[in-house]
DNA sequence: TTGATTTTGTTACTTTTTTCACAAATCAGC
DNA sequence: GCTGATTTGTGAAAAAAGTAACAAAATCAA
């Protein structure tokens, strides 16, 4: 089919298709139909058929999908088939953290430059990163091939953090702290915060208790 | 309005809605239209309208929405006008960060209970709360009116974790381990998993370079 | 090779969500 | 207290997303 737009919707499905199937394919599953699928998703199956078909075919009918395969298309699809270099501004708490965990690496996301205007910080080393002065940010970005902003300053920094980056040519930006943030267009922004599903949790009970 | 069903996506953006206004309450503003909020959001105007309708009338005709009300009113509607006691799955470097995390209090989340099946971490004090046995879920459940249970356990375990807490009476799961989880039919999930928004971001600069 | 069985890919249909458009309400100024 | 300028709340229209249904492809038993 290959398809000119994708709903919003249907990446967030391909990501748990993702996790499912990893999960799968170390249990030994070697093939999956999209009956099994959706069961295992919660989805309809038709809309894992329709998903997948935004990007191409990848299954064999009559048989189902071979699961390293899909992981495959998906991770191509995606665009998670590569590495990709980030920059991380604000070594804070939440920064620390970030840097030590190896999952980002094993996902293939590489926080290659750390970044802060604290001159406390400036000069230290980080998880083998020496950490960076932000107004060099345009530098670093440059030389070292950064792809990815992670901004995890506090909500009343994080505009003028997310302004470097794209000063800087950075061509993405994930924001950890609790602030919107304006940037010019061609550039996406992912925000972060795990409040919003507490508060879809918060809701759900509330109103499965006034039914009740 | 008052209604039934209300979509997901409202939800989310009503959590928006919150973040943004707070920062505005912050800075001392008093009133703002749809017009306004839906320009710092991004969204359209009517589809502010629509999201409060789904709950009431807070707004003024010809005026706009008191902050401060607004502020209030959203928060009743998604259940978060109240204190809700959750309990800690799992107190490995997630779990001890969370517990840490003084912002959790501060939104209504207060994490009463800490709890492990590793025998060396029971027993201990982790941010003034003792690590308890997770077979001795349901009674503390029960004694210190825990309704949220939050699982940091590793993805493998996770379903061993979601099976202690609904047999504990939970009324609510979020999820930080990489894994679905099966729970029975009232029993609302909420997954967290910040590499889906790094899969969305990747897969937007994939295509926006692709165009050009 | 044929026919029965399975399961995909895709089109047609249904439902949900978003956007538009405007009457109803509010307020400031005269 | 009327007039004009705003801005909400909501029903109707449009767009988008999700589901169902089925032809096309693959497999396998006989
Ligand atoms: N700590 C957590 O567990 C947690 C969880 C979720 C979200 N957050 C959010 O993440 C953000 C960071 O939290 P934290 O606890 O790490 O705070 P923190 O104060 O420990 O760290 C913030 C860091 O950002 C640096 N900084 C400030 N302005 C900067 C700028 N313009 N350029 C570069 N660096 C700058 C500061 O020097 C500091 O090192 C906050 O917005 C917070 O709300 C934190
Ligand atoms: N570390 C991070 O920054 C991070 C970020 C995002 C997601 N996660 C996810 O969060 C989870 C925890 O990560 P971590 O780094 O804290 O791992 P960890 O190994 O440090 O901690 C896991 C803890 O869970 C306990 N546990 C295991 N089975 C249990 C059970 N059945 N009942 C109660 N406790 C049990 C273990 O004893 C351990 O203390 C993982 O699923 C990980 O993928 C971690």
């Amino acid at each position: 089919m290959k398809s000119e737009h994708i709903p919003k919707a249907t990446i967030e499905r391909l990501a748990v298709y993702l996790q499912i199937l990893g999960n799968l394919g170390r249990d030994g599953v070697n093939i999956i139909s999209s009956d099994k699928l959706a069961q295992a998703c919660k989805v309809n199956p038709s809309q894992i058929r329709k998903d997948l078909a935004y990007f191409g075919e990848f299954g064999v009918r009559g048989v189902g999908y071979y699961i390293q395969e899909l992981i495959t298309a998906i991770k191509q699809s995606l665009g998670i088939d590569r590495h990709w270099y980030c920059a991380l501004v604000g070594v804070g708490n939440l920064g620390r953290a970030l840097l030590r965990h190896n999952e980002f690496a094993r996902r293939g996301f590489i926080i290659r430059g750390a970044f802060d205007c604290d001159q406390d910080k400036i000069g230290k080393v980080e998880s083998g990163l020496e950490v960076i002065c932000s107004k060099r940010l345009k530098t670093k970005v440059r030389d070292l091939g950064l792809e990815i902003g992670i901004i995890t300053t506090p909500p009343e920094r994080a505009q003028r953090a997310a302004d470097y980056l794209v000063e800087s040519g950075i061509k993405g930006i994930i924001n950890f702290a609790p602030a919107r943030i304006a940037v010019p267009e061609p550039i996406p922004v992912e925000y972060v915060d795990y409040f919003h599903q507490f508060y879809a949790l918060a809701f759900h009970i509330t109103l499965s208790q006034h039914r009740a």
